[in-house]
DNA sequence: TCGTTGTTGCTAAATATTTAGCACTCTGCT
DNA sequence: AGCAGAGTGCTAAATATTTAGCAACAACGA
């Protein structure tokens, strides 16, 4: 399921190349197989071959994996999954995202939550 | 794992009660007998009965997750998830802990990253 | 002290997943 | 039109997980 939220869309083969020591093309076609079952994955025709993607919205999934993130790491506290992120990036982070950011964080200071 | 991560130190019968739909007590040692086989876990007497508990450290686990998260479901980018962590909660945030992000942020500016 | 309860160590059977492999179809190329 | 390549639908066998269950033992309360 992993490898389908971060490709968004993707074929059997495509699917089996992001995993870690790869297993069978038939492992994953039947693997996937079983995920459409339980509802978790649909897929659609690519010309001769399968797409497959996330049942769910991204929008969904993301929010059920931040609580959970925060949920199992973090006791509950967005505080501190919010200063573990901030730590966690070498990366550039714009101008102008920090301003949103900043502005996003003095919003909810002065709702009061 | 995920249970285990949440409750830092936990017996099988606590394990399995915090599982959806959880399988058997059997499937439940069964499988902590394996995820130990693999290293993840490790096991400490307690008295008569045992406590498991991950192998790798809180900060470790932290890390990791946090950047499989970013990975996932934000196509790599911590702004866009520390947004989406923003917009989860409806807990209160503490003043103070506003400020310590606040401050967090600033430097981050402030360093050009 | 003596049950009773909760736990582990085992084992064997039931169930599920993973694998290999083959016939068939569609696409693209010559 | 005919061929090669890539992919699906199937099936059967190998492997792994899940389950039940029992003997042994420590802890606890009557």
């Amino acid at each position: 399921m992993d490898v389908l939220h971060r490709l968004r869309r993707a074929t059997v083969a495509a699917v089996r190349e992001e995993l870690p020591s790869p297993p069978s093309y038939s492992a994953v076609r039947a693997l996937l197989r079983i995920l459409e079952e339980k509802g978790h994955v649909r897929h659609l025709a690519d010309g001769p071959r399968y797409l497959y993607e996330p049942t769910a919205s991204r929008e969904v999934e993301r929010r059920s994996a931040v609580r959970h993130l925060v949920k199992t790491f973090f006791d509950g506290s967005t505080e501190d999954a919010v200063a573990a992120l901030l730590d966690s990036t070498d990366q550039q982070i714009a101008p102008e995202q920090v301003e949103a950011l900043l502005a996003r964080i003095r919003r909810a200071k002065d709702e009061g939550r």
